[in-house]
DNA sequence: CCCAGCGATGACAACGCTGTCAACGATCAA
DNA sequence: TTGATCGTTGACAGCGTTGTCATCGCTGGG
């Protein structure tokens, strides 16, 4: 039924291209091309004109074509280290969201951190797709090799909660001392003063904020924090289920355990449960990051969602300088904007009040 | 104040070009092209000298130019529709990794499966992009808008994982039968034989060939299967955890069961062991997709881990042509191959044998 | 000795779009 | 009335590759 009477099934797919729109809407292939890139300077009804042509014909620029001829590729790229984590996860669903509503396409790139080629990889990844922007996620983020490969080919590239703020290249990032702070209040606002706290790895930036809400937390609600609550974590799932071992060898149990990531305080429930605790009436668990397991586990963990979907159409907005930005000419650096977005707190059940509190447990 | 004094800092990334390699290396510009595509027809010595040259002045080619004025982009795309599955990010790691060894890049989009407009969707971005193909996951490897858009474009595609094979596109998959009949052999070799099945979503191909593996295997055993031990399910948490409740109303309860993914897998555990039981030793429990949560709760889940990396390998390679397809010039049509890949049980603590069996639980 | 035939290489025209700048008619101040 | 200015539009030259076809120097058969 479409096209009738066409003598070859399907020609090999001949898209039209800017001259056929600009020839059935009897105007130059330019004025179509200020049409399609929005530009200034078209009568009204010339353009609503090569709108509906454009409409008719299905038209559809060739990428390789425009970004060959403009200064532009529409190709965003995300930079990201491991593939399983929640967080990239999150990161990439907003990016790639937010670049097909803006015209842009997203480019994934999967990275080795320790390679030691790292940076020539970064190098040869930008300077053949020439893309618009980067966005790069922990750990990164805070590679200097990535860093300066990018800095050196002028990339623009923004950090997705980067352990320290660069005075050369923006950033998007979560307030994790204030979250945790928020988490830490939670367990105090349901009596615990027993609380114990699993550091995460000492490499990551952000362990050290989450410890430093903790403490303050703490501090600001005037109760002691037992040094002997605090250990030692790296973010995996056996740190949690050995700081659970260690601490309830203690004489004096903690009532609750703020893990400083999801992957470890399902750590710490697996152990506890094990050993006959019941979850959250002899012991309280809250984690950070709304992983997708801590919803599906017995009692579901209360948790930190962090906003990395909100974070990496943030990211987007500021490399396509969506926001009004246009880059002055020449220049396509944009300002070293640090942006911070808000955290949602997960309660869930593993959190209660310290219901038989220090008490010993039956079968511990 | 950013920027004080770069007189030339940074010479606006001034990349090198075919002709500078060309002018140095004393060749015509086309010959440059013949040795960076490798193509015959170049004299050793002269193709030494100019990748030389190319690897002194650090070439690299634009990808737009390249496609402008070639058939390739260099482009593969990868289209998924949930963002959290631990499937599609296993497929986009695989698809990555071989893309970088190939000189590709994998654009990825997430679509929403329900979109009115998702042809629509999937028109535009094949048109701009002009990716060399496109690898689809379910359910969009199933999804009739999509296919057809592609069909149309005459974009080269593989599916992975489809409910049914495709006359004129290729597909990788795992044997989901045979799978899910080592899972039950099993649990009958552990001795159980009350072995309940938890049925996946009905409108998913996988959850009918779990079945039918599991169906199989028992047969083979000569073991019955108690009808009220076959309970529907849609590979969410929450009905794992209701067929749970359902099967410890039985009178009889089963000794192992056998969800159709981890999802609810884990949705059976938590609802087993808040009813009081033990795992395994009450009841075992095995999932499928090796899903990062299933070793990360107590016990950790015996399950079967999908190729999903593989898969995505073979599926980039059955698109780039690795393995000397070299098409027949003017048809880029591939074979409609289907690969079978193989997959892998993974045996952790939540299966063993059914020792207290069908007696009746403490706290039932 | 001549020319077909072959391997190696280059000249040149696309590819589909954007940037620059010129051209045009209309408007406006003087 | 005239020149200047503005808003709108188009002609044209690339952008950095690849495809096509021509060219060149040799080799080998007649």
């Amino acid at each position: 039924m479409a096209t009738p009477r066409t003598p070859s099934a399907t020609p090999p797919a001949a898209s039209t291209t800017i001259s056929d729109v600009a020839e059935v809407a009897g105007v130059s292939i330019k004025t179509v091309s200020r049409v399609m890139n929005n530009e200034a300077g078209v009568r009204p009804d010339t353009r609503a004109k090569v709108l509906q042509v454009m409409t008719d014909l299905r038209y559809r620029p060739s990428q390789s074509a425009r970004s060959l001829a403009g200064a532009r590729s529409f190709l965003i790229g995300l930079l990201y280290f491991d593939p399983s984590a929640a967080f990239v996860s999150g990161v990439q669903q907003g990016a790639t969201m937010r670049c097909r509503e803006a015209g842009y396409h997203l480019v994934v790139e999967s990275m080795d951190n320790d390679a030691h080629d790292l940076g020539e990889q970064v190098h040869r990844m930008v300077s053949t797709l020439r893309p618009d922007g980067m966005i790069l996620t922990p750990p990164l983020c805070d590679n200097p090799h990535v860093l300066k490969a990018l800095h050196d080919s002028g990339t623009p590239t923004v950090l997705v909660s980067p352990a320290r703020q660069r005075k050369d290249m923006p950033s998007v990032r979560m307030d994790d001392v204030h979250a945790a702070e928020e988490i830490t209040n939670l367990l105090l606002s349901l009596g615990h003063r027993r609380i114990a706290f699993i550091r995460g790895a000492a490499d990551q930036a952000a362990s050290a904020l989450r410890e430093q809400g903790f403490v303050k937390a703490m501090k600001a609600a005037r109760v002691d924090i037992a040094p002997e609550l605090v250990i030692d974590g790296d973010f995996q799932f056996a740190s949690g289920v050995a700081a659970t071992h260690q601490l309830l060898k203690l004489r004096h149990h903690p009532t609750a355990v703020f893990a400083s990531n999801d992957d470890m305080a399902l750590g710490v429930l697996a152990a506890a449960q094990r050993q006959g605790l019941a979850i959250p009436d002899d012991l309280a668990i809250a984690g950070f990051d709304d992983s997708p397991a801590s919803g599906l586990v017995w009692p579901p963990l209360t948790t930190m969602r962090q906003p990395t979907v909100a974070m990496a159409r943030a990211a987007v907005d500021l490399l396509i300088g969506t926001p009004t930005v246009q880059g002055t000419p020449g220049t396509r650096t944009i300002a070293a904007v640090q942006r911070v977005l808000p955290h949602e707190l997960i309660v869930r059940d593993s959190t209660s009040a310290p219901a038989r509190a220090a008490r010993r447990m039956p079968r511990s």
